[in-house]
DNA sequence: AAGCCATATTCCAATTTGGAATACCGTCGC
DNA sequence: GCGACGGTATTCCAAATTGGAATATGGCTT
């Protein structure tokens, strides 16, 4: 017993619990990719508080990257605060009421580009629901089978629509090359959505 | 004050709190999908241990839904069999080890058929870490940047490859058409994936 | 003035994740 | 036959993350 106990214990015993890993990176940055998210939504340069932050999230970011929760952006900004990577400040307009605006500082900003030259590239979380149900097709009809991978082609046409627009817009802002660029890629991932999503529909009709 | 207490309720005060809706699904059915797609797997007919579970979770539903946390599924488990979807055993055979398998039961077959029928069609959800960080290109260098997306690019190949194998296997299973379906349109969606990014290379190479 | 919508923020309960910890078993080499 | 190792099997815990309700306030209509 005193044996296995000692010979079945992996290395974990000499380290440390919390283990700071490198010297290079300390405890703050290890932050979870959403709060670069928010914080690459304050890289743009404006004052903006966390309603802001949420629409700025609405427009652009969810064609690739998570939609938001607003309780998390307000989470997120107060521990981007925390760490020194943004700063707030209340306004407090004497007609408006009183709201605390987030901009990014330079720490922030040194911190978010290590991220984004440093982090490991990692492979994209995918939750398709719609897959998952035609895979679950032997409990389904072939009929409501077809109406939710055609349903999810709807879907996928309308985002591409959607992400066109976006660029589109921000085609028309000096600066803004890259979110450009990502959304002509999201309009194109949706139209490629479509198609698989027809092309499925075309397999289906086949099974008969 | 009185009127606006009154007037400014929304229409939750004469509702029951916990609200079980309509009279078809109960408490029960309202399972997170995680929870379907385990039972999703039980569904196939055999009886599994949670770690055979995660394995195949690993093979076949990880290029579509969600990659697996052994808790999780041990939990997911628990709770299908706590509401009558799924069913265990312990096997202890003399020489194995003893051991807890599960099994589908009658009515988790009728609440996943149900929930395969009638759950709304959702978009996707995506969190694709490459096209943030191109999208916040303006803090990378333009050569790491292309980095990433080639490196996202041959992830992208490799899960092509994957889901193809996976495919290839699922074709050799009667009464496997329908997984075989959507291995088939896994492979396509990351063959799409994979040629994204490489017009977004091209693009990023024309931004210079 | 009432009602509604957009702005702005907070709170809470679950869900979900990640990973460490703990076993036990077989086998391969020695 | 024993020690190391890798695959099987399960549990536990601390965070992260989500969803949504609750709470305000200001501005605009009607």
């Amino acid at each position: 017993m005193i044996g296995s106990t000692l010979a079945g214990m992996p290395p974990t015993a000499d380290r440390p619990p919390a283990q700071p890993t490198d010297g290079d990176d300390n405890v703050f940055t290890r932050l979870p990719a959403t709060a670069w998210a928010v914080l690459g939504i304050l890289s743009f340069g404006e004052e903006l508080t966390g309603y802001e932050v949420r629409r700025w999230a609405d427009h652009i970011l969810r064609f690739f990257y998570w939609s938001p929760a607003m309780s998390q952006i307000y989470s997120e900004l107060k521990r981007l605060e925390r760490v020194g990577y943004a700063a707030s400040r209340t306004v407090t307009g004497e007609d408006t009421r009183t709201k605390r605006v987030y901009a990014i500082t330079d720490a922030g900003r040194g911190a978010l580009s290590r991220w984004v030259e440093d982090a490991p590239v990692e492979p994209p979380v995918l939750k398709h629901g719609a897959a998952l149900r035609v895979w679950l097709g032997h409990l389904a009809t072939p009929e409501r089978l077809r109406e939710i991978v055609a349903q999810h082609r709807d879907n996928a046409q309308r985002l591409h629509e959607e992400a066109e627009y976006s660029r589109r817009s921000a085609a028309d802002v000096p600066g803004w090359v890259y979110p450009e660029l990502v959304a002509r890629w999201a309009a194109r991932y949706y139209a490629a959505e479509r198609d698989l999503a027809e092309q499925m529909l075309a397999d289906l009709d086949e099974l008969r």
